[in-house]
DNA sequence: TTTTCTCTCCCCTAAAAACAGGATATTTCG
DNA sequence: CGAAATATCCTGTTTTTAGGGGAGAGAAAA
C-alpha cells in the first residue's frame, strides 16, 4: 500500500523539486499540493492524505498554526515540518503542535523518503540537523528560567520595571532582580545589548 | 542558441524543482548545479554557463560575496539572485555586487523563464515582489540619517552616550539628541523598544 | 535666496536602569 | 532528606536615559 503525500508550500520550485524527488518512488503516491493554508483546508475536506509535508512560512498563516489546526480536525494525518533554516523555536513549536517530523529543505531524496516512511508508520522523524538544533536549544535554554523569559519579553515590549511589576503582580524590586540576572546570564551591561542578544538568540 | 543555466543552491529540493521547471524549455540548457561556493568555482574553471541562479544562503559563503567574486573573475556570466524572502538589504547588495536579476523562490515557471531570458540578453530582471521591496526600502530608509544610523548601531553594541560621544568625537549632548530623534522617528519610548524595532527592521 | 535638513551643542528635571549588598520562602532534584 | 535553584522582596547609591526646551552652523533643496 502506497503512502499518499500532500505538500503545502508557497514555493513552486520546492513543490516541483519534491514531486521530482518522489516521482519514481513506488511506495509514495502524489496526492497534490497547496500553496497556502486556505487551499490546504479545501483539499483536506475532499481528500485524506497520509502524510503532509508542511512549510513553516506560508503567505496566509504560519505553518505552525496550520499544523495545530490540521491535527485538531484530522488527527490521523501525519505532518512533517519543512523549512529552510533550522531554527530551534520553529522546530519545537511544530513538534508541540503535533507534527511527527521535521526535515530541512536541503534534505536528500533518501532523507525525505526515510522521513515519510517513518512518520507513515506513526514514528517520529527528525533530521540530523533538526535534532542537533533541538538539543543545542535545550542546553542553551536552561540558561533562562521561565520567569526570566517572561520578564525579558516584557522588557522587549518596552515596559519599565514598574509596569512589568504591575502586569505580573510582583514588586518592582523583583523585576529589577530578574533584570539583573538577565544581564548577568547573557553577559551584558545594559538593556540595549540585552535586547540585541536576545533578538539574535531568538528569545524574543 | 540555447542558454546554459547553472544553479548554486544548497537545497536539493530547489535544484530538482528548477531542473523540473526548466527541463521542457528548449531555449534552456541545464549546465549543472553546485551546493556550495567551492564547487561553484570548481565548475566555473571548467565550464562557462551563460546564467547562474544563485541562492543567497550557502553553507560556506554568502551568495552576496560569491556573486561579487564570480563577477570579478567571470564578468561575462549573468547572475540571478535567488532567495526565499525578499529582504531589502539582500536584494540591494546582490544588485550592487553585479547581479543582473533577482527572483524569489515562489516564482512560477513563466517568471523564471522571463528572468533567464531577460538577463541572458544583458537586461536587468527584478521580480515584482523584489522591485516593490526595493522601492519600499528606499522610502523607509530615508527615515534615519547617516549619523543616526551610526549612533543606533553603537547603542545596539551596548555603548552609553558618553562612550559613543568619545568614539565619534562629539559631545554627549549631541549623542543624546540623536538618541531622542531615534526614539521619536521609530515611535518608541525607550532603548529596549528601540533595539527591538531596529532589529526587526534589520537596521542593526 | 529663503527654507528645510542635518549635525552640532547646551540647559534643566525626572524617571529609569545599573550596581552592590543582603534576605527569605518555595520548589526541584540528586 | 539536604543542597541547589528559583522567585520573591528590601535598602542604598550612582549612572544613564527620557522628556522638555532652545539654538547656531553648514549643506542641500525648493
Amino acid at each position: 500500500m502506497s503512502t499518499k503525500v500532500f505538500i503545502v508550500d508557497d514555493h513552486y520550485m520546492v513543490i516541483e523539486g519534491i514531486r521530482s524527488l518522489l516521482q519514481n518512488e513506488k511506495s509514495v503516491e502524489w496526492a497534490g499540493h497547496a500553496t497556502n493554508a486556505a487551499s490546504c483546508f479545501a483539499f483536506l475536506q475532499q481528500h485524506q492524505p497520509d502524510v503532509i509535508l508542511m512549510d513553516i512560512n506560508l503567505p496566509d498563516k504560519s505553518g505552525i498554526d496550520l499544523c495545530k489546526e490540521v491535527k485538531e480536525k484530522y488527527p490521523s494525518v501525519f505532518i512533517i515540518g519543512l523549512s529552510t533554516f533550522n531554527q530551534q523555536s520553529f522546530i519545537q513549536k511544530m513538534m508541540d503542535n503535533g507534527a511527527s517530523g521535521y526535515v530541512l529543505k536541503n534534505a536528500t531524496q533518501e532523507e525525505l523518503m526515510e522521513a515519510i516512511e517513518a512518520v507513515a508508520k506513526g514514528k517520529i522523524y527528525l533530521s540530523n540537523e533538526a535534532s542537533q538544533t533541538l538539543r543545542r536549544n535545550e542546553s542553551t535554554n536552561i540558561l533562562l528560567t521561565r520567569r526570566e523569559k517572561e520578564v525579558l519579553e516584557l522588557i522587549a515590549e518596552g515596559m519599565t520595571n514598574n509596569v512589568i511589576a504591575q502586569k505580573l503582580f510582583i514588586s518592582p524590586s523583583t523585576v529589577d532582580t530578574h533584570r539583573k540576572n538577565l544581564l548577568a546570564k547573557l553577559d551584558v551591561k545594559n538593556t540595549a545589548s540585552l535586547i540585541r542578544i536576545a533578538s539574535q538568540l531568538q528569545l524574543i
